[in-house]
DNA sequence: CGGTTAAGTGAACGCCGTAAACATAGAGGC
DNA sequence: GCCTCTATGTTTACGGCGTTCACTTAACCG
């Protein structure tokens, strides 16, 4: 019984709904996938979901909470790869823009679904890299929470206006707006 | 017969559809409606609307431009009434973000369908009023459109981050993250 | 071995967007 | 003033969706 490919049918039925969802949803072109077409895919029936997963976005959830995982890992080892200090930062702003044009819908269905921390201490990755990039960058530190809200939305913005068609997703077009020397004093 | 409201059932179904729609999108806690709802609001078949538009996509995206058209009013009135200038272009974002607020459902809608512009060369009112503010306000001209994207950006992550619950929806945050002075040297 | 229970099934409900065939009212030509 | 044509509406129907319910089945445990 490896990770999550065998075993279906008796077994297993969560991770493979969950992988299903990740395949469906991990390419440029994804689109978000109907509870029954996972279904479907896993050679289930509909309601057999329903023995994993109170209900449709239950599933959307745990899908999104695994797109914030690897967001968060592809981050930290772009930072890691950059050296980490001032060009690791950059290099998470870069990342995290490029991850949501090359998956779309996942990028899409890890905000739409409610707080991805809900109450539960731990925060993801993700934002622990940001919280702690911002912590030692930051000339004032007590201006560090804003900088890495700031931080936070431009890529976020940028992210959501390239998905959205409102500016061309442009590699080189991301770079020239995430210089740092051009945006934070 | 006034712009909208009377004539129901034989005459303006196109503008009491549109009408309808934003009604149900405007409030803060608005949903998307679907076609069928809008046409029994509307006191119409649902096949009715078909006399009207191709399809649902092309009622959202009547529904996106008018919201798009609203919120770039309301822009060049707050930057009016600031006076113009840094202090008007600071309002403008901090318009942006208000309005995502105040009609989070209009405004997803918005950003979600295809581009407004298509291909009609008139941009909207909100997009030559950035263009506009930061042609004017650039030291260096020639970054004018970098600063406009960045700019856009910062405030549209904004408005996203606090519509998904991932920031707090807070005005005072608002004001401080959109500090010109500490984010564009 | 036998019973309890976790995990699957199929049928059904009320939504949705959309298509096709039909109805009707009003405008315009004769 | 009638008659026809067309724009605008209606009804019915289809397949897909999320979800509920009553049911079967298979696995484990004493």
């Amino acid at each position: 019984m490896s990770t999550s490919t065998a075993n279906y049918h008796h077994g297993n039925l969560r991770d493979a709904l969950l992988s299903a969802g990740l395949t469906a949803l991990e390419g440029p072109d994804g689109k978000a996938p109907s509870l029954r077409e996972l279904a479907r895919r896993t050679g289930v029936s509909a309601t057999a979901v329903y023995r994993h997963f109170p209900d449709k976005q239950a599933l959307d959830k745990a899908l999104a909470r695994e797109g914030l995982k690897r967001l968060g890992s592809e981050q930290a080892e772009a930072a890691k790869r950059a050296g980490g200090g001032a060009e690791g930062f950059a290099e998470t702003g870069r990342t995290y823009v490029r991850f949501a044009l090359a998956h779309p819908a996942l990028f899409r269905l890890m905000f739409t679904q409610g707080s991805p921390v809900d109450d539960t201490g731990t925060p993801d990755e993700a934002r622990a890299l940001l919280t702690a990039n911002t912590q030692a960058l930051a000339s004032d530190p007590e201006r560090a929470e804003t900088l890495a809200l700031q931080a936070w939305s431009i890529a976020h913005g940028i992210a959501m206006l390239m998905l959205d068609g409102r500016i061309p997703a442009d590699d080189a077009l991301i770079d020239r707006m995430l210089a740092t020397d051009s945006l934070f004093p």
